[in-house]
DNA sequence: ACGACAACTGACTCGCGGATCAATAGGACT
DNA sequence: AGTCCTATTGATCCGCGAGTCAGTTGTCGT
């Protein structure tokens, strides 16, 4: 975990700088995170940081936009494999939340909190709801076109999929009422009667 | 929303001081509450906020519990009602979230932030979880018991209709893609396809 | 009408953490 | 083997907001 002691190009001590932010956050919470803990964690200077970004809230900005793209992506992948659509489906579903990883969602519900008053971070969430909904909304269209799949309204079922995977992630992640296993397997039993059913 | 001038016995002014806490995070977020801010909104002095409350961290503790027992109450009240089971469900359900207010899910969900880093939040929401469950179990099983509804696993319906909620509201107040009004059909929706159809 | 206590004030302390900046060290290129 | 730019330091400044406290004022019982 303790980055590299050498002098850096901008470019990789800022991605490095985000990636240890992001662990921050995740470890202490955004309302915690300080710019000196992120900095020790790499064995650099607090100024080193403001070198890079101009402020705190920036660097927060920034670590966000790249954790939706990242998340974005590992999604896209996820939709593009080959295999049947609702297998694809299912795998996008299981993608989601930072990753896929266990701890993730963390990110992901401090944020929300975030997004309520940092009119940025609200649009980093809607682009990452926009471009999720878009990646599942192109699978179900596929689904439909092959005749795999049967939906009435594939716009209102993708949001509710999506809705009750974040609901159970709170449940698993704040209430500790479901488990990541249970998870699953009520997503995936809502795809089945939202996609396949009727 | 000015409070009284005048001097006030202990008990009273606690809950005015708590109800000001619990506006002032709706207005700004939990993370930004100053403990000025509550004061000026009640125009007195810091100190006497500390006067009642030992500390900030306590203040907000306080103010969480208040809140979860008020919602609470809230929900038994509607689940006490005259009528059929399946109407009361859903009454209960629009109930949902700080006093069905549209506002008050902002609370919740800066709180889901909170919890994961505060175990003492963490409770709190654990007890509005157990039993919000609690109540909708308790009708479904009556609706199970007169015939009225069909439901091969109540419990797990239960925690499914109250997680698509934390997830619909989620969208509805963060990526604002969904409006109030189609969140109510769609938990009605489920509610029918889950206690209902089979 | 006078204690006496309980509610209340407001000015103060203090530490923390974001931000700054002059000075320094690495390393690429000539 | 020096020049010049760029990454990096670390000491320092500064404001903000939590918490304190000595003193003030309302109110209730007698």
């Amino acid at each position: 975990m303790t980055g590299t002691r050498t002098r850096q190009k901008v470019e990789v001590r800022r991605e490095e700088i985000l990636l240890a932010a992001l662990a921050e956050v995740e470890r202490v919470g955004l309302a915690a995170v300080r710019v000196s803990d992120v900095a020790t964690a790499l064995g650099i200077s607090t100024g080193l940081v403001f070198y890079h970004f101009r402020t705190k809230d920036e660097l927060v900005a920034d670590a966000f936009t790249y954790a939706v793209e990242r998340d974005l992506t590992t999604m896209e992948r996820a939709a593009a494999r080959r295999g049947p659509v609702l297998d694809r489906i299912r795998a996008v579903l299981r993608t989601y939340g930072p990753t896929g990883s266990a701890t993730g969602w963390r990110l992901w519900i401090d944020g929300w909190a975030l997004a309520q008053h940092e009119p940025v971070i609200a649009d980093h969430f809607r682009t990452l709801d926009d471009r999720s909904r878009g990646i599942l909304r192109a699978l179900v269209d596929e689904g439909l076109a092959d005749g795999s799949l049967t939906c009435s309204d594939p716009g209102a079922s993708v949001r509710r999929l999506l809705a009750l995977l974040d609901g159970l992630s709170v449940a698993a992640e704040v209430h500790r009422s479901v488990s990541r296993k249970q998870l699953r397997t009520w997503v995936d039993g809502a795809i089945e009667t939202e996609l396949v059913g009727g």
